[in-house]
DNA sequence: GTAAAATTAAAACAAACGTTTAAATTACAC
DNA sequence: GTGTAATTTAAACGTTTGTTTTAATTTTAC
């Protein structure tokens, strides 16, 4: 609640860009509930009020602020599928192909925020652990429909697998992943500076690798 | 904050184990700040003050409560990894005898609580992902040890394996692990009732294939 | 330049929180 | 049974929260 990080946001930005860029910086860090809109008003130099002006309540701000993120990385994430089917020309991706179309969009996210790259995996794993019922809700409807685009091309690729064992492996690879962002300081930690936590690149081929040979043991009939 | 659960915790218990039970349930549904002792106290039949005549604060009261759960797992694990030694009769585990030594654990914790094996689950997750301080340390104190046992036991396995790499896909199998546990929902809610969650032998067994799988491969030189 | 609209600022509001205090009740040793 | 400690209860306290209100200021349009 005391980090007094000036949060870079200059005055000649517009109000209500600063005042999602401090969200976004504070929620990243303290959650749904360690966010307090003094603290917003504070470190973007606006008054208590103007997040009220500007989007009418505290779960609207945070809500406009996660889907500001959200969208862009769901549009990537299709357009990298759309591109894979184009190039295989008709016949079926790759696991690796399909996950990496899932995988990737969140890497390059990270490697465009430069300031906030430490901070910004812990954003969208918030997304989905936050207890917040809203942030569930939205959550719901942006991954719904995403989710069963990937299952489709995870139909057409592993045709005579069942269904049960396509949506569990599924899970667990998006699991690995969120699980990976939230965890990310925790490598620093534990392996006391020896692993390059910063390099955004190879901790996305490190997922990729990982998701995808751990999706393909766990449709095998036996093991 | 509206559930209503009776957390069928019996005035024949003793408040100090109701209080824990209670503040237990609520955690795992909504974090350390979405629980209140109001609630507690509400739930848990006894009064308000009781919580902090039983721990002196509602931090202490949570973190008890933590420790109770974590701590029998984390002995769990060391026990299963010696057994592993002790059988291999000097030779280095398999990667799949250490990682499931991991893993485990958490399935047994979960079956054994059967009034609350949803939300146990999101219990173990959000001791990682909450954003209050106090967890965080203990975290680390819990989890920092372990960490290097395991790790021990992971270099006399892969002795030629880089470090970092070593690291990063223990990393990743943890983050698995936990993903998984986070967004145990989920899987419910996108598979559209296709897949049993509530079968935690076979959860168990699918991560312990997924992750490693996912280990081995991101150990090896190419790929 | 001036009126209207949009934005910012300051102050106050009601509600909810963890905590404390002090009295009432229960449990237990002798 | 009595007295002492342990526990439970009820009430209040001081903060902090999101929100609202009202006034001041800036921007925009003509």
């Amino acid at each position: 609640m005391q980090d007094t990080n000036p949060t870079f946001s200059s005055k000649s930005e517009k109000t209500k860009n600063r005042l999602l860029k401090t969200t976004e910086s504070i929620f990243a860090t303290h959650g749904f509930g360690g966010l307090t809109l003094r603290e917003v008003a504070l470190r973007s130099q606006t008054n208590l009020a103007s997040a009220h002006y500007h989007f009418g309540s505290k779960e609207a701000m945070v809500l406009e602020m996660l889907q500001a993120r959200v969208r862009p990385i769901n549009q990537r994430r299709m357009h990298y599928l759309a591109e894979a089917r184009r190039k295989s020309a008709g016949k079926p991706l790759s696991t690796k192909d399909i996950l990496r179309a899932l995988i990737l969009p969140i890497g390059e996210e990270i490697a465009k925020c430069a300031h906030t790259r430490e901070t910004i995996a812990q954003l969208f794993a918030r997304t989905f652990t936050e207890p917040a019922k809203f942030i569930q809700t939205m959550h719901s409807k942006f991954f719904g429909e995403l989710c069963e685009k990937f299952m489709d091309e995870l139909r057409r690729t592993h045709p005579k697998v069942e269904e049960k064992d396509l949506y569990w492996n599924l899970h667990l690879s998006v699991s690995s992943m969120l699980g990976a962002l939230a965890q990310h300081r925790r490598l620093k930690d534990f392996s006391k500076g020896r692993c390059d936590q910063d390099d955004t690149q190879d901790m996305i081929e490190r997922l990729i690798t990982f998701a995808t040979h751990g999706f393909e043991a766990g449709i095998l009939p036996s093991n």
